[in-house]
DNA sequence: CCTGCAAGTAAACGATTGTTGACATAGGTA
DNA sequence: TACCTATGTCAACAATCGTTTACTTGCAGG
């Protein structure tokens, strides 16, 4: 009873950004939510679930160990916020009914590789990392999914057609593809692929994401 | 002193494999490294480093947890040994000096989807797992960065013509591919991919490694 | 002003983890 | 047989981690 977990207020229904390097002034158990959630989302990204110990997020955050419990109810708790929030903010991006492969493809490589926001990779790389937690899992598993389904729908899946069901599998390669990148990118270091301007990479990944989605061919 | 590390003897000069399903009768210390190694090897890629523990591998092995660290010395020695045997599989069948492009992406499917041992795809996982250790990481990275010189290389790379050089960063997409596919199909268990058959992968994966890295073009 | 409650802090607890040292045992050798 | 060393076992250690509890501080409304 007396433990019972706060509930964000929700009170977010303003500017929905400018989450971006925001001062921990006064009191406000929001912004102290956001700072947790973000800082929170760095680690789990880079270093994993079981590597990130929630003293190293509180001291990013600049906030007290207690609140992660306090409004998260556990570490377990926090990874899924930091989840949910990916979901949140990658699935508007795959609602919106993209109208040609290219627009898709494009998408794609603003988020993973020309990177206008550092974070932006470290969203996709959430999606890999486990905390062991099943419930967690399977909203990481059911993200992967939709993804995969909204990515072949732009490249003219149909549900009804069963030959274009090979194409849900092209669809799950891309988004392999695009995973691995991220991660030898950011947490590996790998050269030169680490260091590779955008400019490098993009070429070859329009290329290889044409021939995987686009049914027109080459 | 008394805490030395006991090194391996070595004496795996005769068969080199065999390695498959072996029976701790009596007492033997290469017997108890290799089943060690075993069990840890697939700890360690499905489950990451941090998350596996020692009490795990010593169970899995059916020995004593205290032998990791008399044979080892520590659980990050382990994991070295782990990725120094993983290196030590994985270079010979790069090394072996391929005939073309497509004698290459046949040998990386192998490994990957068609997957004759079952461990073969976890080998590749432990290339991004990371144990934070300095040492161990700087094997990763290096091992990565060979391979896809090798993969380069095969693919018509040659490291006095500059005008090549973007054929690395080409190999190392194909890498980051398989990673992502293998990352995708054994430790998030996403679906459709994760219960595709060796058949529903081949055909696509081909054309896009082909695409990555024969340069005679599509 | 002061009172009440939300926000934040500090310290400690229990559980788990990697590690270690003392002890037991098998098996070859003199 | 009687050692002696390599091999394996057991129990406990210190450190770390997530979590909780009791306490303090700041802010708003009477």
């Amino acid at each position: 009873m007396g433990n019972e977990v706060q509930e964000p207020k929700d009170l977010d229904g303003g500017a929905a950004l400018a989450d971006d390097e925001l001062i921990r002034s006064g009191r406000d158990a929001d912004v102290t939510r956001r700072a947790l959630v973000r800082a929170a989302r760095r680690r789990f990204a880079t270093e994993g679930y079981r590597a990130t110990t929630v003293r190293h997020i509180a001291a990013d955050a600049g906030v007290n160990v207690a609140l992660i419990n306090r409004y998260f109810g556990s570490k377990e708790g926090l990874f899924e916020a930091c989840m949910n929030r990916t979901v949140d903010e990658l699935d508007p991006q795959t609602r919106a009914r993209a109208a040609s492969v290219d627009e898709v493809i494009a998408r794609l490589l603003a988020h993973v590789v020309e990177a206008p926001n550092a974070d932006d990779p470290l969203q996709l790389l959430l999606l890999l990392r486990s905390s062991g937690d099943e419930n967690a899992d399977a909203i990481r598993r059911r993200t992967l999914e939709r993804f995969t389904e909204q990515l072949a729908a732009a490249a003219g899946w149909s549900a009804d057609d069963p030959a274009s069901q090979p194409l849900l599998l092209r669809a799950q390669m891309a988004i392999a593809l695009m995973l691995g990148l991220v991660m030898l990118r950011t947490a590996t270091e790998v050269q030169p692929l680490a260091s590779a301007s955008a400019d490098q990479l993009t070429e070859p990944l329009e290329q290889v994401l044409r021939v995987l989605l686009d049914s027109r061919g080459k």
